[in-house]
DNA sequence: ATAATTACCGCAAACGTTTGCGGTATCGTT
DNA sequence: AACGATACCGCAAACGTTTGCGGTAATTAT
């Protein structure tokens, strides 16, 4: 039942000629008549031919599909960043091999290699949080692949990278809130070995700067999720009637602290303002809502993919690595 | 610089030996001598060679891909069930390729057809709202490829189908606001064309007619995006201070007409109970939390590349066709 | 010592496609 | 009439695997 699907081999035989013949003549290619060419083509319609893309990524050495690797799927950026992907590569002619890591080292290294396996011919990876050792990285490269990554990128290897300016988008919000009137600004943060944690930090440490705000380390939490918001819950209010703003590194862990001021008789923003990262679509839910940074992560999909055909189109190109910084901008509401 | 890759002629070659030898080592095959089977091993292993899944593909006709084309990646149900599928899948030893139609009939077909161009060993697609005619679909199930659909499936076809219990869940929902007091019940309901438009639509005229409650097609709306509900703006606020309750067609839309009531005066659920359908994160996050209907996007993925796996290992089985039903549970909250 | 096993390995075809090269007609020149 | 040019097409190798079959030695049985 399964085999009526014909191959060039199948087309010869039944049109008496060879199989070079048909593959010429289904490419125009001008060594074969008019005549043949007609015929074969019509014949080929006729059965709804189609090429075998296993096929030919064997026999051309590219498999026009793309290898991607993100923490996770179930998260509002990155799916939007496979959104921005999806579009642009899928006008290119290019399909998508999509894993996730689940944030765990063992399956990003075990997915990288799924990807190298099928012979991808570019990848597009937003590492892990817990990926500490990168040999599973260079060693793709060194096999020639172009790789970039994307958000969550990796210092340690040369590649092109797509990321947001989160110093900048964390400077802009800090900065709103000082010139709001705020001047203790609890900032709960990512963990320190992210890129995405260090700047974010970086961006908030010297706004307070620019406007001569001393830096304290107690106003400075390691808590970047709704749940550590709740485990830290205590702390968190403890420290409330001291403060006057809260920049949260992401908009879930802004909103879990902002509901729990709320809940326990502050309100934000006049007792408190409050600021995420990330404009995630729950931002417009929350009320008030919630003021925080636009982070393009449809774009930034679309960027890298672009960065990446155009490394795959252009094999032997000099140009050296580029970094693309999307500048963030702040989405000013009433939550701040 | 490209061509590192080794293949099992590298090693034939290197080792001196036919590529049969170099390959039946690899896979301890009882005609090769002990020494061999291990000088081959060896040397495999320090070259970390690994097969070539387009070589591969191609001579077992099997690719070890699923192929998956849903209407939109961002969307909280839809990620999940990328997920559950990419959970599942992974572990199994395939891999996926995804698409997006972004609800355009065109698009499905064009992915579909270089789904089958890639020769993935199976399909799993949740239709685009705009599809109306399935001839893409039959094409691809007379070829012999397994076909699971999702949620939005298409009852033209006789597949696997996975759908969460629509009817059930709308008639827990209204049945729900009935019992809390409700009598009159706007429903923002989905095109009727839809499966789950219609599904929803009659859960909730039954559970009105289980309580003897007259259906009034006024108190029925198409309406199931936000910007809908803010081109019905005025008429849902005439309708206000009609109703006493509202069962929303999915979570922003609830959402949506929530916030339109208590931007003007209403209270939710006092004045007006307000229920939604999905259980999208949002729902947790908007106040009063939303009590809407849990959709197990996870699991319902999971269930489906377990059918579809099912099928593709057991191929001739005589087993007919299957409809898995995921029930939904009503999630109790403060908005009705 | 000869025949029959056994152990081990290679040849070649196949999956579907592309492409360099060579071959055979046919045509036009002189 | 002999020659070169042109038009058209097929052979075969290659991409990386797998696998049925056959082959050669060495071992065992008679």
């Amino acid at each position: 039942m399964k085999h009526n699907i014909t191959s060039i081999n199948d087309i010869a035989k039944a049109l008496g000629v060879s199989a070079s013949t048909v593959s010429r003549a289904l490419k125009d290619h001008p060594d074969i008549s008019e005549e043949t060419r007609a015929r074969v083509q019509a014949f080929a319609r006729s059965v709804n031919y189609r090429p075998n893309a296993l096929a030919l990524g064997l026999k051309q050495q590219r498999s026009f599909t793309l290898g991607i690797i993100l923490p996770e799927i179930v998260h509002h950026f990155f799916s939007t960043v496979i959104s921005g992907i999806e579009d642009l590569a899928y006008g290119k002619g290019y399909r998508l091999m999509i894993c996730q890591s689940n944030e765990e080292f063992e399956r990003e290294r075990i997915n990288l290699q799924a990807l190298l396996d099928h012979r991808v011919d570019g990848l597009l990876i937003s590492m892990s949080k817990n990926t500490f050792q990168f040999d599973h990285f260079e060693n793709a490269v060194q096999q020639g692949l172009p790789l970039v990554f994307l958000d969550r990128v990796c210092k340690n290897i040369e590649t092109d990278r797509v990321v947001t300016d989160d110093f900048q988008g964390a400077h802009l919000v800090t900065t709103h809130l000082i010139r709001t009137g705020c001047r203790r600004i609890l900032h709960l943060a990512a963990p320190q070995h992210l890129v995405i944690g260090r700047k974010r930090l970086q961006g908030y440490s010297e706004a307070l700067a620019d406007h001569d705000i001393v830096l304290s380390d107690e106003l400075i939490l390691q808590c970047d999720t709704p749940s550590q918001v709740m485990a830290n819950r205590e702390k968190i209010l403890d420290m409330a009637p001291t403060i006057d703003g809260i920049f949260a590194v992401n908009d879930f862990s802004a909103i879990a602290v902002m509901q729990l001021l709320q809940e326990n008789g502050f309100v934000v923003p006049a007792d408190i303002a409050v600021a995420g990262f990330g404009d995630d679509p729950i931002a417009l839910i929350a009320r008030p809502k919630l003021t925080t940074v636009e982070q393009k992560g449809y774009d930034m999909g679309r960027e890298a993919v672009r960065m990446l055909i155009e490394r795959l189109e252009n094999p032997n190109t000099e140009k050296g690595f580029e970094t693309k910084t999307f500048s963030a901008t702040l989405k000013l509401r009433d939550s701040a």
